[in-house]
DNA sequence: ATACTGTGTATACGACATATACACAGTTAG
DNA sequence: CTAACTGTGTATATGTCGTATACACAGTAT
């Protein structure tokens, strides 16, 4: 498991460690049933305080990426690969939506905006 | 010129006026050279406070979108129309560039991007 | 001169993010 | 059984941010 923060960023390091975390859960670059390492250890080796690390697994198992067992830690949940699917278009669409709230009121055709995205990804 | 706001969402309440009226510039709707309404009479109209509305002035101001003469008002800046498709093209990956970031982490192929896209714009 | 405009300053409060410290309960390995 | 680990809960603290009210000043327009 690889982690990287940015405290010049505009997003809480929190979020960036959530973000960071389901997107390799979702990609299956961290496997169902995986222990993931202690929130010392994580918060020791990202030097950060435990309770931001406490607060990112938080969120991971309140959207049910994970699941913790106290006195020995957190396990990646076990998706059904149909299930990791619908996850992912869910992580996606939750991020989505605004965003295309916002490009329909700038008056951005679908075209316009499926064009831009080609270019950039 | 239209404005709403909802105490209810994550976004702070200058932020929600930066981009509606971004929007309503680079859509047309506000028109080249146009005068704002003044800034105690938006707050009033939301009932909040001056301050707030200062600053997505401000934020407006910076990044072109209007330009202020004290004692007169806030103008909409005047854009060729093609400065005007770029702004709009900048906004646009402004927001855009760091939720690619997130989908090409999740593994999201680009043609899943964009089934997504053209389903739900 | 009056009523409007934006600008600047001050103070205040609540929410949020993050920090350190400590204690408790649970688990595991030696 | 003990020590070292694990997560959980609590406390306190600090800084930042968003937003509020109030006031004064400078500029503009009628």
């Amino acid at each position: 498991m690889h982690l990287v923060i940015s405290l010049k960023s505009n997003q809480p390091i929190y979020e960036q460690l959530f973000e960071q975390i389901a997107s390799q859960i979702l990609s299956g670059e961290l496997h169902p049933g995986e222990l993931l390492p202690s929130i010392r250890s994580v918060a020791k080796d990202l030097g950060i305080s435990i309770i931001t690390i406490k607060k990112a697994w938080e969120l991971l198992e309140e959207k049910r990426f994970i699941f913790t067992k106290q006195g020995v830690g957190c396990f990646v949940t076990k998706f059904e690969p149909k299930k990791l699917k619908n996850k992912k278009r869910s992580e996606v669409l939750e991020r989505l939506s605004n965003d295309l709230k916002f490009y329909k009121q700038l008056g951005l055709s679908l075209e316009e905006l499926l064009s831009l995205i080609r270019e950039e990804y």
